[in-house]
DNA sequence: CCGGGCCGTGATATCGTCAACATCGAGGGG
DNA sequence: CCCCTCGATGTTGACGATATCACGGCCCGG
């Protein structure tokens, strides 16, 4: 039934043992039995068993991905991104949510699997503070504090922050709100930290952050808070969208009134009302980095931090004060 | 370093055959020995290596998930209910993504990493034209055309169409006009088939739809050819985000001259301008029976078709002709 | 002309688990 | 009181791949 490489090696006349050494691509096998195998693999329609050779060499070839929540779109975009580049480098990706047991937990389930190593997405800070990862599991987290137990692939927030604060700034406003994102979340806290730098470059004081929970109810919550405010740089799209309603409801025209700056750059952005200035993050390219930096430690290599830029796309919600 | 059952054994005292049963839950087991085995696997912090169970069952208690993209909120939504279900049944999640090279590539993946079975979330209905679904791997689309090769697990695209649409009759509308999903999509073929029997029902003769393919940006591309509309029936959410700033820029206010229905109820849809009345989808029942289904097929039934059922939310983008 | 090293290849043992069969003791019926 | 049955447990081997060592032949330097 199924095809061993018992089988391929019978086929081509030779020992399972040179087959094996075919697979792997190794350089002791003369070019003749190299073809003579590789014909036989073909003929059979041979493919690799992965669990015997994870149970023999202890590598399963997996990487996992611990994420606590996909509801919100920067962390769809990076799993097809992670899924895509762990793909390209011949790697499975198993994906575990952090459930109501926590990320213990989830980590106990990779581990069960066998991964060689991990990608965190995990909103909270949580996993610096609380959490051993497993010795013997690499780990890349992205967004996170710097912490040497792991690589770190993060986006630069605080500078798209700052840039978008600037632009606002730039734009004649007197000063810029801030619609935060929740306590305890990385991105959240260097959001603020970029938007605190530009006033603070301008010599301005800060007025209060109002803060949301990412996603556009709470959005449209805060700004009862912010209806005095002419420039409003709030921490994501999903926020943005509700906080353009309701600042609609107010009867405070965007931008006429009140400009509005977002962060992601969703797709949809474009089509909200207006059309969404915001901080583009190269979701793509951080999962690649994060795979790339996970397979680089699963094969020896040093943990590493990198940070991708983030800029601002200037649409329509944004206007001279 | 790894704790086997070997190690367990020695400490309870018992083979390792003793505790292969009680990891497996077998009945003959003394109750004595079984708490003797269990505090010996707990002592040592023992999880089993799946790949050797792998090796020796040819099972891998692993389902795999081929999704096209995960742009669509639907999908990643439906993925997180998927992770959480297998989770639950104590199997493990492997993601591929239909990439480049199409969904026999995606298969070929999987069925190398040794699947049990496959969820598929595939917009196109490629599925069931071209491909043969590995006869020893069971699958389970979502949204597909009936077939008896696989089992189907679907939202009731058409009677949720039909319901929106008889919703906008109802308010007075002479006719509705539909902004469809992609040809090739079954889900879009569903909700058209739906919003025409609504049409036929009601006597009236149905325009011509327009079609966007599923982005925002299509949605407000397709609105120029419907600025005669008093009613319009989207085919997603994020279309009708599209739709409704074209709507706007044109002069066209919602709902007091055209009423707009959207299809799916992602979470944002309650803070689009205005809030959008739409067609709600259960995407994390659709989950859940998706995996029994698999998990279903995988213990030896028979495949199954199920249909969960969509309902209309009111907001606020539809009103009174 | 001989010894050592290298190259291509093969033989063997092993990873952790579980199916199949073997064993052992207790209890019940005749 | 013996034998049979059955329940609880142990023993053995195999799943498919590969690490490791072993082997025979060739080339090269001395």
């Amino acid at each position: 039934m199924r095809v061993s490489m018992a089988d391929v090696a019978e086929r081509a006349g030779v020992s399972a043992q040179t087959v094996s050494r075919v697979a792997n691509g190794s350089p002791r096998v003369d070019p003749a039995t190299r073809a003579r195998v590789e014909k036989a693999m073909a003929d059979l329609g041979y493919r690799m068993h992965r669990a015997a050779r994870a149970l023999r060499t202890g590598q399963t070839s997996t990487i996992g991905l611990v994420v606590s929540t996909l509801a919100s779109v920067g962390n769809s975009r990076m799993l097809q991104a992670i899924s895509e580049a762990a793909a390209a480098r011949d790697y499975a990706l198993a994906v575990v949510t952090v459930g109501e047991r926590g990320i213990r937990d989830a980590f106990a389930r990779l581990r069960s699997q066998g991964v060689d190593g991990a990608v965190v997405l995990n909103e909270a800070t949580e996993l610096a503070r609380d959490v051993d990862p497993p010795a013997d599991l690499h780990v890349v987290v992205v967004d996170s504090p710097p912490d040497a137990r792991f690589s770190i692939v993060q986006t630069d927030h605080a500078a798209g922050a700052r840039a978008a604060t600037a632009h606002l700034l730039a734009l004649g406003h007197d000063t810029v709100h801030h619609l935060g994102g929740p306590r305890g979340s990385f991105a959240a806290a260097e959001r603020e930290r970029g938007w605190r730098f530009a006033l603070a470059d301008a010599g301005l004081v800060t007025p209060e952050p109002v803060r949301g929970d990412w996603t556009s109810a709470s959005g449209h919550r805060a700004v009862s808070h912010l209806l005095e405010a002419t420039a409003i740089f709030v921490a994501n799209d999903q926020m943005a969208l509700g906080a353009l309603r309701a600042l609609a409801d107010a009867g405070r025209r965007v931008p006429e009134d009140v400009s509005v700056v977002g962060f992601d750059d969703i797709a949809d952005a474009a089509e909200f009302r207006p059309p969404l200035t915001t901080v583009r993050q190269d979701f793509d390219a951080l999962g690649r980095r994060a795979v790339t930096a996970l397979v680089g430690a699963i094969e020896g290599g040093e943990p590493i931090a990198e940070t991708v830029p983030a800029s601002v796309v200037v649409r329509r919600s944004t206007a001279q004060a």
